[in-house]
DNA sequence: GGGAAATGTCTTATAAGGTAGACAGGTATC
DNA sequence: GATACCTGTCTACCTTATAAGACATTTCCC
C-alpha cells in the first residue's frame, strides 16, 4: 500500500479544505486564506488551488465573494435523514408514503454463495432477487438489494414490491418475522450504484447488511443495502447501564412514534445533538459527495 | 451527475476493486473478470485497468496468471473487527489491552461551534482536543479526535491518554457518565488521516459522531471517529416486538463478555453470517462491495 | 479617492495520465 | 491441434492536470 504516485493535487486540496471546513477549525461564515496563500501553504499553484474551490463550491460548503474572499457557507450542512437505529425498519415502514420506489430489477436467480449460506438455503435452490432504490422527494438515497428465498417470494408480485416495503410483504404473508442481524460498514459506489444514486463513481457510501429470519431459524430476507451519507445516516441514543467493572451502552428503544423526551435536561440533550437553529451552524456534519 | 473532471481513474479502479474483493462478492480463489471486461464496465481503458490491477498485485490481493486470467488470492480477505453495536465503548475497553494507541495531538483549544454547542460549553470556553490512532496487531483501524471540556481534561494526562480509553479516564476521574448520543455515516479519506490509517486518499470510511452526557445533561466527551471498514465494522441484533400494526425491531442487548447464542437456530444462526467457505467458487458477482 | 487584497479570467508551456490499437505468448477447452 | 481467451508488452496519440504568469474587476478600509 505504498502510495507512490502523487497525482490529483485539486483533488487532495478539496479533501483537505473539506475536512477542515467539515471537522476542523473554519467556522461557518468565517473567510478562507487568500487564494495565493493556500497555494503557497500547500506548495501548488493558483490554478489547482482554484480548482478545489470550485468543486467545494458546486457542494455548496463555500460562498467565493469577488474582491472580499471565500467564505464558508453559513447552512453548509445538509440535513440528512436520521434512520434511529433501534428502530430501522420500521422506520422504513412509516415512511412508505413520503418516499417512492423505483424498481430496477426482479428475477429469480441463483444466490451467491453468501447469500445463500445466510438464507440456509441448499444447493441449487434459487432466490428472488430484487434491485430497488428509494428516492425522497425525487432524490435517490439508498440502493437496495434483496434476496428471499423462492418459496416466500412467489407470495407476492413484482408489483407489491415496488410499492410495499418488503417486510410488510413477508408479514402480510404470514411469514413470521422475528429476528435480525445486521452490520453496518463503508464502501465506495461504482458505476451502477453512482447512476442509480445520482453519485460519481468513487463517492463513500453506507452500507448495510442484514439477515432476517423467522421463529424457526429459517432465513427469509437477506439485504444489501447502500446509502447515501449526505442523505442518510444512523442514529441512536444509548444509555450507561452495568455496575462499575462491568458497565456497558445499552441502546434506548423508543416508541415507534417518534415522541419528546421522557428525561429533563440541562445543558444539551442526545436529542438536540442539533440544537435550537442559532445563526449559526451546528457539529453533526455530514460529508458531501464528490 | 454532473461529472465535470474525473482524474485518476486508476486509483479509483483500484479501490473500487480491493473493495470487490476485500468486502464485497468476489470470493477468493475466484477469478477477476478479463482487463478488457472491466475496462468496459468502469468506462476506461485497458491499460488504466492495469495499472490498478498493478497496485492490487503489489498489496498481495490478486494472482495474475498469464493466459488464464487474473484471481482473488486465497488468504485477501481480512477479517475485520466486529463491533457489537449495543456494546462499543465497552467493546474498546475490552480491547484496551489487544490494541496500542497512537497520540498524534493534545492541546487546548476553542472548540469549534459544533462541538461547544454539544457539549454545552458556553462561548470562550476551551476544550482538550486529541487526536488518537489505534491499532490491532500494529495495524491502524480507528482514528479518534476527541473533545473534553477543559475542566474535565485537566483531571488526566497526557500520557494517560495514550494508555488508556478516554471513557475510563472519565469515569476513573469521578465523572458519572450516563447517557450518549451518535450517529453513523461515511466519508472519505483526506490526506492526513489517510496517512495515519495507511491508506489511499479517497478510500471509503466509516464515520461515528458520539456525544456523551453525564446525568445533569452537561456534555462530557465528543468523539469523531473514523474508523477503516476493511478492519471495523459494526454489528447489531434485532428482535422484532410489538403488536400487529406498530411492530419495530429492538436491539438485542447481550451481556458484555460475548456469549454464544442462547436460542436454537436451525440453518444459519446470526452470528454466521459468513460462513464455511466452501471449496466452490463463485464466478460472476455484479453487485459492488458489502 | 486611493490602495491593498481578494476573486475572475486569460495566456502559454510542460508534465502527467489516459486512450486506442497491435502483437506476442501463455492456458484452457473442445 | 485448433480455437478462444487471457495476460504481458509496446507504440503512438490525445486529453487533462499543473505551473507560472499577466491582467481585469470587485470589495473593503484608510
Amino acid at each position: 500500500m505504498v502510495d507512490a504516485v502523487e497525482p490529483l493535487k485539486a483533488r487532495r486540496i478539496y479533501l483537505l479544505l473539506r475536512e477542515r471546513i467539515l471537522n476542523g477549525g473554519l467556522e461557518p461564515g468565517s473567510r478562507l486564506p487568500g487564494e495565493l496563500s493556500i497555494a503557497a501553504e500547500y506548495g501548488v499553484s493558483r490554478v489547482t488551488v482554484r480548482r478545489a474551490l470550485d468543486t467545494l463550491a458546486i457542494d455548496g460548503l463555500i460562498d467565493r465573494r469577488p474582491g472580499s474572499g471565500t467564505f464558508v457557507q453559513e447552512n453548509s450542512s445538509v440535513q440528512p435523514i436520521v434512520a434511529d437505529l433501534s428502530n430501522v425498519l420500521s422506520h422504513l415502514v412509516e415512511m412508505g408514503r413520503r418516499t417512492s420506489v423505483r424498481l430496477l430489477s426482479f428475477a429469480y436467480v441463483n444466490p451467491s454463495e453468501g447469500v445463500a449460506a445466510a438464507l440456509g438455503l441448499g444447493p441449487g435452490e434459487r432466490a428472488q432477487r430484487s434491485i430497488r432504490v428509494r428516492l425522497i422527494d425525487g432524490a435517490p438515497f439508498s440502493y437496495l438489494v434483496t434476496h428471499v428465498p423462492e418459496r416466500i417470494g412467489v407470495t407476492y408480485s413484482e408489483a407489491d414490491l415496488a410499492s410495499m416495503p418488503l417486510l410488510g410483504l413477508l408479514e402480510r404473508s404470514g411469514i413470521v418475522v422475528e429476528e435480525a442481524s445486521q452490520s453496518i460498514g463503508a464502501t465506495l459506489a461504482g458505476p451502477d450504484v453512482a447512476e442509480a444514486l445520482a453519485l460519481e463513481i468513487g463517492s463513500p457510501l453506507l452500507s448495510l447488511t442484514r439477515v432476517v429470519w423467522d421463529p424457526s431459524g429459517q432465513g427469509v430476507e437477506h439485504l444489501h443495502a447502500l446509502y447515501r451519507p449526505d442523505r442518510y445516516s444512523f442514529h441512536m441514543d444509548l444509555v450507561r447501564t452495568g455496575a462499575v467493572g462491568a458497565r456497558r451502552w445499552n441502546p434506548v428503544a423508543r416508541p415507534s412514534t417518534a415522541k419528546p423526551e421522557p428525561k429533563k435536561r440541562k445543558a444539551e440533550g442526545p436529542k438536540s445533538l442539533k440544537p435550537k437553529p442559532r445563526p449559526v451552524r451546528v457539529s453533526n456534519q455530514r460529508r458531501t459527495s464528490t
